[in-house]
DNA sequence: TCATCTGTAATTATTTTTGTTACAGTACAA
DNA sequence: TTGTACTGTAACAAAAATAATTACAGATGA
């Protein structure tokens, strides 16, 4: 289990924070106490997913590249995208046995049950109402 | 993230196909395709919640502790009890950051959030329904 | 043209997870 | 009463996942 969204949040949330200012890796890698370079590719996935802008060169840096309210939190999972919510087997289970055979279809589908669940309460919360707890 | 979950279902369900014959940790690891230690390990947790019950020496083996009625999956996700469903962070953000000093306790509550999601709908599903889907 | 940043690849280190070996203790059965 | 087949754990090793580090090309403004 990974903490990328963790890192995702927490850059999305300085972000948001910063306004109209942008802020480096470097910044944001010692608010959130990571590697720069893991910041970085964070940064770079959520660029892809149009969450984030960035500039290069002297100067540059990144910003939120749109507002906080159009983010939600699911959106922000989804993102990241993650393997099943709880856990997953390294192997594949005996296809000899009756429940080995069928179970991780059963496991899938429960999976699917609990993603759907987690992103409809997620999807309810923006990033701006996320930052609006912060006192 | 690791398939503590996934082992645990597969092993309680394994218990409940076999009615009232006890299963070997060989047998259930020989299904799950994973080390009988390691079954043996999450056995003697799932003994301690009470979902399990065992018998040492020649013809010992495993059995369900109560009816798969009774067990929901829930339950069975309580008793593994993983670390936060999104993942977690290994360093402590930044106190000096005005967000990093407080990204912790509302990701906390997120988490709390999700599991209280997360465990209701799961304590809606027994054991035994879970198997009944087998074909 | 220099300094400071992004973007990314490649490698190494660390941590987590799983597998393995070992063995004491239990209980049944021949 | 002795052998066999289990459980129950501990201790250690191996493998996999995650994060850190190093390196450097390219961008851009001062």
């Amino acid at each position: 289990m990974n903490g990328r969204f963790q890192i995702a949040v927490h850059i999305l949330t300085l972000l948001h924070s910063a306004g109209d200012e942008s802020l480096s890796s470097e910044y944001m890698a010692g608010s959130i106490n990571v590697n720069p370079v893991l910041v970085r590719k964070e940064l770079s996935n959520l660029r892809k997913a149009g969450f984030v802008k960035s500039k290069e060169g002297n100067t540059g840096g990144y910003m939120l590249a749109k507002p906080a309210q159009q983010i939600s939190i699911a959106d922000i999972y989804k993102a990241v995208e993650q393997s099943p919510l709880l856990g997953k087997a390294r192997n594949v289970p005996n296809p000899a046995c009756p429940i080995g055979q069928q179970i991780d279809q059963h496991m899938y589908a429960l999976n699917t049950q609990l993603i759907h669940l987690v992103t409809d309460h997620l999807g309810q919360q923006t990033l701006k109402q996320f930052y609006n707890q912060f006192k």
